[in-house]
DNA sequence: CCTTTTACTTATCTTTTGATAACAAAAAGG
DNA sequence: CCTTTTTGTTATCAAAAGATAAGTAAAAGG
């Protein structure tokens, strides 16, 4: 198989991601908080509770800078911050009940724009799409 | 077909796209442009030659700041600048010969990065992996 | 204990980005 | 012609992001 051609898909492909996932969280992503912050705020949907060293790693910040960013969340009162009993050198970051909600409504928003997107679809075509998923994260993501 | 999981698994999946391509670009992408600038001139990989009306809509950057990026990467010698002769209000840019050759590395390496990650997949699941590729593609991405 | 390492914070400074106003030049359209 | 619209540029200012130095407090490791 030619590695060229299918490289040259890929590309495409991740610019296609990129610009679909922007679209579906457009308008939403600005309530208030920078690029930055949205970022953190998403990394925390998916893992909760995280350590600033932790999203300092997943978001690609440097850690002063993580630190800050996290001042200014709990600032607008987003995240919420407690020490580590095990570890008291550990801060434990986890979304506040408002920022639970704004998160909410940001992925309520993106899914109902990924919904119009497979709103033609079949059952069959559903099942497929859903196994090319898991496939290419399995073999090439992660 | 539960649309909600469907979709937690799509979130799932931009992340990890997200994640892969921007460390499959990181280190080159420093090479003395900031992150704005690459973005233009990805965007003169794939369409060239562009005026700055068409990449401050696909980029998404005001007119002014698109314009004031510009002159930045022709100051580095990165892109030129030419008239349009029919309209001569239209600026066409296109990438310069370092320009082309700065792009071929960050690509170049880009693939390199690709290559080690589909590199214990034998040809049946390269031929999947095409067809999961295209799949997305076609029924949600674009 | 005492030193070193780890995890995080604060402070500060520079660069980059975003937004807006004002302008110039060419084309379009009466 | 003369006005209006389109296309792009320049200038300026504020906000956000990046980098780095210096410091605190807890844990780990002799």
């Amino acid at each position: 198989m030619d590695h060229g051609a299918l490289f040259q898909k890929f590309v495409a492909f991740t610019a296609d991601v990129h610009e679909v996932s922007h679209e579906l969280t457009r308008g939403v992503k600005s309530e208030d908080v920078t690029p930055a912050q949205y970022k953190i705020l998403e990394h925390m949907m998916v893992s909760q509770p995280v350590t600033p060293s932790e999203i300092a790693d997943c978001v690609d910040l440097s850690l002063p800078n993580t630190s800050r960013e996290l001042r200014k969340l709990m600032e607008k009162e987003l995240c919420e911050k407690a020490t580590d009993d095990a570890d008291r050198r550990r801060q434990l970051f986890r979304l506040s009940a408002d920022g639970q909600a704004m998160m909410g409504r940001v992925f309520a928003q993106a899914q109902q724009g990924f919904e119009q997107r497979i709103a033609g679809l079949t059952e069959q075509e559903l099942k497929e799409l859903e196994a090319a998923l898991e496939l290419l994260q399995r073999k090439v993501f992660r």
